[in-house]
DNA sequence: AGCACGCCGACT
DNA sequence: GTCGGCGTGCTC
């Protein structure tokens, strides 16, 4: 694979000028029969420009004549037989696809039966002409420069050694006057702003490449690319504790996050101090900004892309352009980070990968964490799966063998108190669903500090009912669930948002209603009584809360919506863990302690935490902090099922007869059984597909042969009818988060406030 | 997606 | 013989 650069090498300098030189283009199309390398001749005015990676325009019999693409390899002799057309245009100098996100995602799109152009699509930002002509003018006037003292002076070892930061100054600061050529790091001062805490940095501040809280020998060998495989693939148990990083921005001159921020942000700094590059993908914006403001004190900010979708399209270009400069960077980002171009990758840290926002939407649906782990297979990188939780996925992973556990040391462990829901007694504590002994300790957590409320529901009544039959209310336009919002507020329907004005129950008729169950507005209600004199914060999605005051202060939070508190909250009750484990879904139990040890994480080192009404082996394993065994317990569970993660599967959705003729064509294999069809609507059935591991290649291919017959099958006649229009096509997604769950047509996006009010889902085949 | 090509029925 | 409708399949 030739070396590329954003100059890169001429096709002329590989190739004698007059030897034939052959463009291999991946096109850009979403038609899965064009998912594969066209030949093209490389023209002489070209050649020049014609270097692995960049954008070109080729010329292609139908689609409009003409298509875009990506010159994926430059090569002496053709592969197809036949007269080659040539090259139109090298539409821009940058090379935006380089070999090492090619293989990526070629074989990732082939795992998922999917092709490598949506997942160009999603991993390359749109095209930004100024954006790319700042980059692009920059970039040759710092190869000017180097060329320039190189001349002056030869003999300067550090101008003509290899590396990152001979190759590269930094364009402004004083590198120049710095000459300790110890990575990147060394070469640039910290950004203005107080010193990291620690060992006080002197001069320029370059921060101890140190990762707090873990054996430090542990993390060496996670960085050597001689250790071992399963040293260098670890499954992170975070610290479960909040950590603060100094902030000029925030008002006490320091921010406070979830401390895994902080490990991330250390592991891929203690990474670019010793000259490579690092990639830190995680689920959300909060948590982007939270690594963000940790990744500050330790690099410069030249030292850092982000590369995330909530960016500017300018700004999100420009990131992914600094990515893709030949020497060392931290690329952050969400989900499409782990496929961002790098130079001389050497981590990959994925936080979380048990956050339904690692799934990725878009066709072909690839899981940020299967990238990642493909990523690693070919770069050699080190790769940290880092989570307060771990998944099933990961579990596996570990139980294989192919990853190993790196775990703060034990006294740093969370244990989660199981408290038995209370029956009998009343008073304000009782309506407010808290057990005698917890509301004891919340009591005296209040006089220390601010305490955490989880509740799984935003809200004021989540559900009513109909007063006479008790028949759960329902819309009357679309039959979604109705909940009110604030006391004395007039309901509404969760999915189309209409008023429940002239409700009737669809069962009895009766016309009044009652509300069931505690969202967190009434939560908070009841909790003012039960403790007098505090001050109560909701904190459910719709009103995000940055800042919690110290003093007696109860924070009221839906999950995942919990605010991190200044030192840590005092006390931490999760509320409805019977309510959240009693959601129909193959992860609810993955997902719970997933919320409850996020939670938890938010408590001040030695704060108490407690989970009301949730026993048996999961409540056993999180009092002895050690939640990895329910990973473990759920896996087993999982593995007698023949259920995901202990195979795979892939979801089959399209007209029956197209189903059915994939269906056995895959059933045919080793290894392999098709659950269904079933019936979605009208002229659609979804089966689903599970098979091993070692399967998925045969699977997948399969797979895409059905869906190139598919996407070529031109539409057929019925009855002699005039031609039918052909829409539903076959569509294939694999490893779907939760595979047995029903689409759902016609529902309104799910948004935050409204997810836990999904419409009806049913697990089938088991 | 579009467009050529080829097979078959109906015409000069 | 040859024209043209439309279904099939390919695109370097």
């Amino acid at each position: 694979m030739p070396e590329s650069s954003p100059i890169g090498r001429s096709a002329a300098e590989q190739h004698d000028v007059g030897a034939t030189a052959i463009a291999r283009v991946l096109l850009d199309s979403p038609l899965p029969q064009l998912d594969r390398l066209f030949d093209y001749r490389i023209p002489p005015r070209l050649r020049a420009l014609a270097v692995p990676g960049v954008r070109v325009t080729v010329p292609l019999r139908a689609a409009g004549r003409q298509a875009s693409g990506y010159l994926i390899e430059v090569v002496d002799e053709q592969s197809f037989e036949g007269v080659l057309s040539e090259l139109v245009d090298v539409v821009s100098a940058v090379p935006v696809l380089q070999p090492e996100v090619y293989r990526l995602i070629r074989r990732a799109a082939d795992r998922a039966a999917g092709t490598a152009s949506d997942l160009a699509r999603l991993v390359i930002p749109t095209r930004q002409v100024r954006v790319e002509k700042a980059w692009l003018a920059r970039r040759a006037a710092e190869q000017a420069a180097i060329e320039e003292a190189v001349s002056e002076d030869a003999a300067t070892a550090d101008a003509a050694s290899e590396g990152p930061a001979a190759e590269n100054p930094a364009p402004e600061g004083p590198a120049a006057e710095n000459p300790a050529p110890e990575g990147p790091a060394a070469e640039n001062p910290a950004p203005e702003g107080p010193a990291p805490e620690g060992p006080a940095a002197e001069g320029p501040a370059v921060t101890a490449p140190v990762v707090l809280g873990y054996d430090p020998a542990a993390i060496d060998a996670l960085l050597d690319p001689a250790a071992p495989g399963p040293r260098r693939r670890v499954a992170l148990t975070a610290i479960p504790e909040p950590a603060p990083v100094p902030d000029p921005d925030a008002p006490s001159g320091r921010r406070w996050m979830p401390a895994a921020a902080r490990t991330l942000a250390e592991l891929a700094a203690a990474t670019l101090a010793r000259g490579r590059s690092a990639i830190v993908s995680v689920p959300d914006y909060r948590d982007l900004e939270n690594v963000a403001a940790a990744l500050k004190v330790l690099v410069p900010a030249d030292g850092v892309a982000r590369v995330d979708a909530g960016q500017s399209n300018p700004d999100r270009y420009r990131g992914f352009l600094r990515a893709l400069e030949p020497r060392p960077v931290i690329v952050l980002g969400m989900r499409t980070a782990v496929a961002a171009p790098a130079h001389d990758l050497g981590l990959i840290a994925l936080w979380d990968d048990g956050d339904g926002l690692h799934v990725e939407p878009h066709a072909p649906g690839v899981h940020t964490r299967d990238l990642a782990l493909l990523r690693q297979e070919d770069s050699g990188a080190a790769l940290v799966l880092a989570s307060h939780a771990r998944t099933t996925d990961v579990q596996r992973l570990v139980e294989v063998g192919y990853v190993g556990e790196l775990a703060p040391t034990p006294a740093r462990r969370r244990r989660i108190t199981p408290t038995a829901q209370l029956t009998s007694a009343d008073g304000p504590a009782a309506r407010a669903r808290i057990p005698s002994t917890a509301w004891r300790t919340v009591a005296a957590a209040l006089d220390e500090g601010p305490v955490l409320v989880q509740v799984a529901r935003p809200g004021y009544a989540p559900r009513l009912a109909c007063a006479d039959c008790g028949e759960t209310a329902r819309c009357t336009a679309c039959q979604g669930p109705i909940a009110q919002k604030r006391q004395g507020a007039t309901p509404a329907c969760q999915w189309c948002g209409a008023l429940a004005v002239e409700w009737r129950c669809s069962r009895c008729e009766g016309e009044r209603w009652r509300t069931v169950g505690s969202g967190s507005g009434r939560t908070a209600d009841e909790l003012g009584r039960a403790f007098p004199g505090a001050r109560i914060i909701v904190a459910d999605g719709e009103a995000g809360v940055q800042h919690v005051p110290a003093g007696r202060t109860l924070v009221v939070a839906t999950r995942g919506a919990e605010p991190v508190a200044e030192g840590g909250y005092r006390a931490v009750l999760l509320l409805d863990g019977e309510r959240m484990l009693a959601r129909e879904s193959l992860r609810v139990v993955e997902d719970c302690v997933r919320w409850w040890c996020t939670a938890a994480a938010l408590a001040a080192p030695d704060a108490p935490v407690m989970l009301v009404g949730v026993g048996g082996a999961v409540a056993s394993a999180l009092a002895m902090g050690q939640p990895e065994r329910i990973a473990a317990e759920e896996l087993a569970d999982r593995r007698l099922l023949r259920f995901p993660p202990a195979v795979r599967v892939a979801a089959m959705v399209g007209e029956p007869e197209q189903v059915a003729r994939a269906s056995a064509e895959v059933a045919a294999l080793e290894g392999v059984d098709v659950l269904g069809p079933v019936e979605l609507d009208e002229d659609r059935v979804r089966a689903i597909v599970r098979f091993d591991y070692a399967r998925g290649a045969e699977v997948a291919e399969t797979l895409k042969v059905a869906l190139i017959r598919s996407a070529t099958a031109k539409p057929r006649r019925v009855d002699g009818r005039p031609p039918r229009r052909r829409v539903p096509g076959l569509r294939v997604r694999f490893d779907d988060h939760e595979p047995f769950d029903d689409p759902a047509p016609g529902r309104p996006a799910a948004s935050p406030a409204r997810a836990a009010d999904a419409p009806p889902s049913g697990r089938m085949g088991g």
